[in-house]
DNA sequence: GAGCACTGC
């Protein structure tokens, strides 16, 4: 493994810090503490990322492939494209490229361009070779997104026909060594001629400070117990400074709360606010988050894992960490993926620790011994790609003219069952024919659009079906995780404003009629609040829609109305999504269904408009398992339909199922 | 009568 400095400069050092205890954060100074006065150019040397600004570009200039492991606050992300632009990287009509697994509000320098893994991986579709890039860096690599992988899996590709592009990647420590080995394609005697191909790894210092870190002796068997009596004996004992809980979702939040509130109350102690954190959160109280704390108060901010990589809380001096996250696990024997609360890896422990050494030396308490953590915690998480459905990720790797989908060469293999089910399910959506080769034109245009295969065959069906107009509203609605406000306490208002819209047909009609109430509102948050709508996820299902439109225009479709024929909407959504059909069991008194494809027992969510309905033929949108398998978004449907959109898939397996 | 970590086009 090679490393370059220039004389003069400070030696890049390599971190590898991968045990425990003090994380060693280094900062140089007192800088750390703000930016003071002074020109721009000086704010930008006083990062630390400044001191390697001469070995990165040396780095860059003699290696095909440079790997930057940075902790947070360094500076890596804005200041090195502006290095190499100023470096020459962005002349002669090339640009460079920096990409993020999440939406970044940078500014836009001319000639670099910040975009989403994603959607450089769409790019490709119109320039495989990504030739207008000169210099492409992936920052966050660490994370390992479904899209990073895809990405950093081709971008090796490329590399191959394009020797003089150069790749650089920004992660954290403990993922170093693997890019740089996967990225490592250099042969022994090989005659080298332009860059080395054999990566070099240079490490930035960030700009946290140090972080205490503390177990608990013995495990403890309630997480949220154990974070609320830990929050407790921190204001007691601890100077202030704001505390960040980590849990799993909404569920842990809201307990967690009002246990602190109730221990707070009857031992007599004040100045705790809580505030609680999640994505499903309504905005404004998102906000309060960012609010400042009230002298002499202490705010405790109970959040899922938004506050590990999404948000970026200031004024946190404590850290409490349950040592446990929401992840997301697929089945591809069952096809189904699963929401399982599930111990986190040591690289996300110590990402949380981290956010309390952002604005002084911080304490990080783990709800966890110190024991589990060194000898039974993972290393790293499983990269998103092999707990994930493939659908979309194979088609995407299709339209770029990548057939051998089994031998593609990942940063972290998928299993072969799940690339396998998501063929299966691509042919069985007319998408890839019998030699795995995209169909023309559903297979291209499928691919165009940038959703869910399943969603993607629901729009083209329903431009054959004349009724587009309503069929990119449900798919925009069903893009947005909820539109309805989630409020405790206050269910059976929920319920009652969902009667208001809901109808017989099932919950995707449903949505179309708060659509048009919306709209007939002029757009109104009023209305919203009134109907326990969440405002702000109507505005998203409006600008997702107009992208829709734009995209069906590009494709040559044109928009459509059924004028309320329900009948012709419900057969667009069955034609995209027939393989999720269920039937409800003769005699079920419980609402038990049995899905038509694998008889699986299912049972329509309490959530739907069709809940304790129990219709006897649906569609559903997707399965969400707890203690029993659920299914969201449901439609009533005419078994003949299956087999008309389907023949393939039903009539040869499955006909005996059908009693008429 | 249950629950939804996150992200993107």
């Amino acid at each position: 493994m090679s490393q370059f400095w220039k004389p003069g400069t400070e030696r890049p050092r390599l971190v590898d810090d991968e045990e425990g205890g003090v994380l060693l954060y280094t900062t140089s100074s007192s800088s750390s503490s703000g930016f003071g006065y002074g020109s721009l150019e000086k704010q930008r040397q006083r990062l630390p990322v400044y001191k390697y600004k001469t070995a990165i570009l040396y780095s860059v200039e003699t290696h095909a492939t440079t790997i930057i492991v940075g902790e947070t606050g360094s500076g890596k992300t804005t200041q090195i494209p502006q290095y190499l632009k100023e470096a020459g990287w962005a002349e002669g009509g090339r640009m460079i490229a920096c990409t993020q697994p999440r939406r970044l509000a940078v500014q836009e320098l001319t000639r670099v361009k910040f975009l989403t893994d994603g959607v450089l991986l769409r790019e490709m579709m119109d320039d495989p070779l990504l030739s207008k890039y000169s210099v492409i860096m992936v920052d966050e690599a660490h994370e390992r997104s479904l899209s990073t992988d895809i990405l950093l899996g081709l971008l090796k590709k490329i590399q191959r026909r394009r020797p003089e592009l150069r790749i650089i990647i920004s992660s954290a420590t403990i993922e170093a060594k693997s890019m740089a080995a996967f990225f490592n394609t250099r042969r022994r005697r090989e005659e080298e001629q332009g860059p080395t191909k054999e990566p070099a790894i240079l490490s930035v210092e960030g700009r946290g400070f140090n972080v205490e870190i503390f177990y608990v002796d013995d495990p403890v068997s309630d997480y949220v117990r154990s974070a609320v009596s830990t929050v407790m004996s921190i204001h007691d004992q601890e100077r202030m400074g704001d505390i960040l809980v980590f849990l799993t979702g909404q569920d842990d939040i809201d307990t967690a709360i009002q246990l602190l509130t109730e221990e707070a109350q009857s031992s007599g102690k004040q100045g705790l606010v809580s505030v609680p954190l999640y994505s499903g959160l309504p905005r404004a109280d998102q906000d309060l988050v960012f609010s400042p704390t009230p002298r002499g108060k202490r705010k405790v901010i109970f959040s899922t894992n938004i506050a590990e990589t999404s948000l970026t809380l200031e004024g946190i001096v404590y850290v409490v960490d349950s040592g446990f996250s929401k992840q997301r696990f697929y089945n591809p024997i069952s096809d189904i993926e699963n929401l399982v609360v599930a111990p986190i890896s040591k690289a996300s422990a110590r990402q949380r620790a981290g956010r309390a050494g952002r604005v002084r030396p911080g304490k990080c308490f783990r709800l966890y011994t110190e024991d589990y953590f060194s000898n039974e915690m993972s290393v790293v998480g499983i990269p998103e790609i092999q707990r994930s459905n493939l659908v979309s990720c194979v088609i995407q790797l299709k339209a770029l003219g990548i057939d051998n989908i089994l031998g593609f060469d990942w940063p972290a293999s998928p299993s072969p069952e799940s690339m396998i089910r998501a063929l299966e399910v691509l042919y069985s959506l007319g998408v890839l024919d019998d030699d795995a080769k995209l169909t023309s034109p559903t297979g291209f245009q499928v691919a165009e659009i940038p959703l869910d295969p399943l969603i993607s065959k629901m729009i083209l069906a329903s431009c054959e079906f004349g009724c587009s107009e309503e069929i990119i509203t449900i798919a925009a609605v069903l893009s947005i995780q909820s539109i309805w406000i989630p409020v405790r306490g206050v269910q059976k208002q929920l319920d009652e404003a969902k009667l208001r819209f809901a109808a017989a047909e099932g919950d995707h009609v449903t949505f179309l009629n708060v659509y048009k109430g919306f709209i007939q509102s002029n757009k109104s948050s009023k209305w919203c609040h009134k109907n326990f709508i969440n405002y702000h996820a109507m505005r998203k299902v409006i600008e997702v829609r107009e992208q829709l439109k734009k995209i069906t225009q590009r494709l040559g479709i044109g928009l459509k109305s059924c004028e309320g024929d329900i009948q012709t909407i419900k057969k667009a959504i069955t034609a995209g999504f027939f393989a999720n059909a269920a039937r409800l069991e003769p005699f079920s008194h419980n609402g038990m269904y049995k899905t038509l494809r694998t008889s699986q027992e299912v049972y329509i969510h309490p959530s739907s408009v069709l809940f304790r309905v129990n219709p006897k033929f649906i569609v559903y949108h997707s399965l969400v398992s707890t203690d029993r398998q659920y299914m969201r978004n449901v439609i009533t449907i005419d078994p003949s339909w299956l087999t008309e959109a389907a023949p393939h898939f039903y009539q040869k397996q499955l006909h005996s199922s059908f009693p008429q």
